[in-house]
DNA sequence: GTGGGATGGGCAA
DNA sequence: TGCCCCTCCCACA
């Protein structure tokens, strides 16, 4: 489900309806055993920094969150919804409730580890202090292809398949381009535009990427087709030329791009 | 109803 | 590079 703008709106969110709070935590399928370590506890806060969420419980006692790919919370008030499905994980007070399904991971870390994690992850465009420097640097010394720096967590945090398409589009960049021949400019204009269009990115639960003087009906709920430029529109014809656009494996993930518009 | 694919990443090899 | 994790949605029948 996630990239990291909608991590970052999960950790606001929860910190809004639990932080503060001592919390009842329980995981109903079993599959996160280490729920009564945390149970009648105080949160005191939740972090996100790119797909990674921490809610600290102590200095040592960390819930790390990742959802991967089928990972998802589900937010609610009281009283807590009739169990279903597999429930790794419930947290709730007198009025508020949260169920976690199918994350790649959901595990108790301690400072260290949550230091360590934070160590090997890159600048995160939705932190509003941090400082994309490192990330420039390390793309414009590799000669990788610049879609696959993008979705490399640990050059820059947060960006997922969806924002790695769009934000392509929009600097023209194909994504086979090495990174080395990306001027700087155009990687400062990407950074900028991640901090642009990911705080308002989601729309009923989707991530919408395009402007909305180019969907049809702006008005409406927006069709599938027209909530990205180019990502899964492969065989479609661009917003912007009417090329069709083009789909290919990029190290086990799938990229898109219009073949036109962006400029190996 | 069914099956393939998906916004991710760790791990073995 | 390919497999696993293990959930939801949609295209297609």
């Amino acid at each position: 489900m996630p990239e990291g703008n909608e991590i970052h709106r999960f950790a606001k969110r929860h910190a809004a309806a639990f932080a503060g709070k001592r919390v009842s935590v329980d995981s109903p399928n079993k599959a996160f055993p280490d729920a009564d370590a945390l149970h009648n506890r105080k949160l005191h806060a939740v972090r996100a920094h790119g797909k990674h969420l921490g809610y600290v419980f102590g200095p040592d006692l960390i819930l790390h969150v990742h959802l991967g790919m089928y990972g998802d919370f589900w937010e609610g008030k009281m009283p807590l919804p009739p169990e279903k499905g597999a429930l790794r994980l419930r947290i709730w007070t007198r009025s508020d409730w949260l169920e976690l399904r199918g994350a790649t991971d959901c595990s108790i870390f301690d400072a260290a580890k949550w230091q360590s994690l934070l160590a090997r992850l890159g600048p995160d465009p939705l932190h509003p202090n941090s400082d994309p420097a490192p990330a420039f640097e390390l793309m414009h010394r590799r000669n990788t292809p610049i879609g696959q720096l993008l979705m490399d967590q640990s050059v820059i945090a947060g960006i997922g398949n969806i924002y790695r398409a769009e934000l392509l589009f929009r600097a023209g960049l194909h994504p086979r381009r090495p990174g080395r021949h990306v001027p700087s400019p155009v990687l400062q204009s990407m950074w900028r535009e991640a901090r642009r269009l990911m705080p308002k990115g989601m729309v009923d639960r989707r991530i919408v990427t395009t402007e909305p003087k180019d969907r049809p009906h702006p008005r409406g709920r927006a069709h599938d087709d027209e909530i990205h430029y180019v990502y899964r529109r492969h065989g479609k014809p661009c917003f912007r030329c009417g090329t069709k656009i083009e789909k290919d494996d990029m190290a086990g993930r799938t990229v898109y791009w219009c073949p036109s518009c962006q400029k190996s």
